[in-house]
DNA sequence: CGCGACTCCTGCCGGC
DNA sequence: TGCCGGCAGGAGTCGC
């Protein structure tokens, strides 16, 4: 399910639960996520304080004085916090108890997500790859350009690489070509640097509206499932596959391109 | 090294 | 109504 903006509305509603509480216990129920979650992490994590929950790319990272819990929500993962003592759902794999009565837990049916424990976090495997944050200092429309220089592969594809910019999923990356006018299948190295300029000014800008609308939507962390509302964002073109453009009427196409659907206008990209 | 294809898993929706 | 195929917002890994 998440993208950047629910996964950063996410790490917003579980961070005031859990900073400066101590976790008393870690149930893991089912451990084969998409990797197995260490046993250090229920051995080390109970009798350890929060220090902070922070987010790199679509990582939530949850930092005590020892080591950090690196959890990613893969894409059917939600977090919420219940009551210690809430009967778990079928696909509740892992919950983290903490001394206020109340725990953080993990759902994730379909088990793309995983949960990681590192005492340097940024140098894990699974990090240190990582391209910059898109609403961070070193993400521009030069940046892309430079990049992007010599590549052939679809534009699409070379926003959605996580070692290029991170946090630009499936649909963002729809969204934010529509905004920039720019053809999903273009080759990213014939694009322009005044085009990467307008891009990078499109990801920002689509990232940042929906970070503002998950947090009106996605409220719901205490007590509640941890769903609710991710697709109440206006969204231009995004699996509105054969309706109008809104911006010109004409009708809008999709078309997989790198195993993705993908939604575009020919009339308004290029 | 760059790129495309494949893979993990369950839920849900549309069509018959 | 029930069954079945296809598809889903991620991303590491493998082979060419």
């Amino acid at each position: 399910m998440p993208e950047l903006p629910e996964v950063e509305t996410s790490r917003r509603g579980i961070e005031p639960f859990l900073v400066r509480k101590t976790v008393t216990k870690v149930v893991v129920r089912e451990r084969q996520l998409r990797w197995p979650v260490p046993r250090a992490l229920d051995r080390e994590l109970p009798g350890q304080c929060i220090n902070a929950v922070s987010r790199r790319a679509k990582y939530i990272l949850i930092d005590t004085d020892t080591a950090t819990a690196i959890l990613h929500l893969g894409m059917s993962g939600h977090v919420s916090i219940v009551d210690t003592g809430t009967p778990a759902g079928v696909h509740d794999h892992v919950d983290i108890e903490l001394d206020s009565g109340v725990a953080l837990r993990l759902r994730d049916p379909r088990r793309f997500g995983s949960l990681h424990w590192s005492r340097r976090p940024m140098q894990h495997k699974l990090i240190k790859h990582l391209g910059p944050e898109p609403l961070g200092p070193d993400f521009s429309g030069d940046y892309l350009y430079e990049r992007s220089r010599g590549r052939k592969l679809a534009v699409k594809q070379f926003i959605m690489d996580a070692a290029v910019v991170v946090g630009v999923g499936n649909i963002y990356a729809s969204e934010s070509l529509f905004l920039a006018g720019i053809h999903p299948t273009r080759p990213a190295g014939r694009i322009s640097r005044e085009r990467y300029l307008l891009l990078a000014r499109a990801i920002v800008n689509v990232l940042d509206r929906a970070i503002d609308a998950g947090g009106t939507t996605l409220r719901d962390f205490y007590g509640g499932d941890g769903q609710s509302g991710y697709f109440q964002q206006q969204l231009d073109v995004y699996g509105r596959a054969d309706e109008d453009c809104n911006r010109c009427g004409d009708t809008i196409r999709s078309k997989v391109i790198g195993q993705r659907n993908t939604f575009y206008c020919v009339n308004c990209q290029r």
